[in-house]
DNA sequence: CCAACTCTGTACGCTGGCGTACGAACGCTC
DNA sequence: GAGCGTTCGTACGCCAGCGTACAGAGTTGG
């Protein structure tokens, strides 16, 4: 993000904890806030009228979640569920709206990362019809690391299921393949990569063009992650924010 | 839209007539041009490498085809294909870039639209994890019926089958099932649709959902239809440019 | 008018994932 | 360290949808 834009934004940032399971967003409510995570991971879910739910998009670091808030929609149909606990800032939806007003580069950034998420939820309808459930727990999974930028992630599988939209038993059955076959471990809860190269070779094709469409987009991702990490660093110590 | 905003508009507008299963967009170039579809349905679809497909989204009358081309990507990982012939308006990509430099009012019309695509995709995800081909059927039907504002569409259960990402057997079993239940009547290609209530009442909620979201974010659209409808009579009577 | 082609219907075995049920292992609390 | 709740592993019957194959019905073209 350009130094100019930064600084413009930064004092509008606030910076809060994200509990695991909290609930951003509910279907259909209108929220006052626009967060931008820094090392949590927000998913998008769509929730069935008989209860049963699947996951339609992951937010970390790359990107923000709100997007109907200067989209102009407002509400979404969707539920902002936090899936990893962690940290993340947060700004005033009239504070965005007013910046797309006049147009610039921030709303170039904002579209560009619409447009990530647009490819990543058609993805995700294309792996939920042609690809097996050992498939998409790995490019699950993959999402998820490049999103906390680490090789170890805490979620039980009961959790994972519901994300993917399958039965936990599914879950089970599909991280044990990967255990036996050393690419994992697993721990109640807590799944550590072993191999990395090697997941990524048995997931489909969903998880790399996801991954190429974000890095083609939003190219500055790199530094930007990198930024915000600083500013975490900064900002973590002094007593969190309510949520 | 604003008379204001059209009549800037208007000028910048071509019709042209697109073919069943001619390809606007290709997976990863390009294009010079956006669409409107006036009487035609445009279907946004994956292709995987293994050359199996899935629709990710519908567009008709009441959107566009070629949102990267302003959101900043200029293309998607997908292919834009003919799903039912008509004709639609096209414009210079670069006309509407221009626009939304100086954000405003149209702009805000292409930002409602993309998140109501948004809300069409992710119910995509959801409804392939989800619901049976039979419902799913229901969904499609009942969205390209709107889409034509007609009681009749043409389209073999091949085609079908590809937009749903489903065997051409599974269609011709589920189209059966309506068939006898006296809800459409099928023949080769040309779909009647008999009963629609209880169409609607087959489908799974997705199609309400999404219906719903379009609604809420595009009210203007039973006039706008109507309007592009005007334009269209005018300009079909005349030779048809090239597509 | 016949041939070739397209579209639709039906059948059959197979498998991935579902629903359900139960037990074992782990970790926290008192 | 005993008890209890959470998490994970396994097993079994069931079924929707897949892959495959083939046949009838309609359409088009020579």
């Amino acid at each position: 993000m350009p130094e100019t834009e930064w600084e413009r934004f930064a004092p509008h940032l606030t910076a809060v904890y994200l509990g695991l399971g909290d609930v951003i967003y509910e279907s259909g409510t209108e929220q006052p806030h626009v967060y931008f995570p820094t090392d949590s991971i927000v998913s998008l879910l769509y929730v069935l009228e008989d209860g049963a739910s699947a996951e339609i998009a992951i937010v970390g670091n790359e990107g923000l979640v709100g997007i109907s808030l200067f989209m102009g929609g407002g509400t979404t149909p969707s539920r902002a569920v936090v899936q990893s606990a962690g940290h993340a800032f947060r700004m005033r939806a009239q504070f965005i709206r007013d910046e797309f007003v006049l147009a610039g580069r921030v709303q170039q950034l904002f579209l560009r990362y619409t447009q990530a998420l647009l490819t990543q939820m058609g993805q995700t309808a294309v792996c939920n019809r042609h690809h097996s459930v050992d498939q998409q727990l790995c490019r699950w999974l993959l999402m998820s690391l490049d999103r906390l930028s680490s090789d170890e992630l805490t979620m039980t599988q009961e959790l994972i299921a519901n994300m993917l939209g399958v039965r936990r038993e599914g879950v089970t059955e599909a991280a044990g393949k990967l255990q036996r076959a050393g690419v994992i471990r697993y721990n109640r809860g807590r799944i550590k990569v072993l191999d990395r190269p090697r997941l990524e070779s048995m997931a489909c094709e969903c998880y790399e063009v996801v991954r190429r469409e974000f890095a083609r987009l939003l190219p500055w991702q790199n530094s930007q992650a990198s930024l915000r990490a600083k500013v975490v660093r900064k900002t973590t110590r002094s007593p969190l924010s309510d949520r």
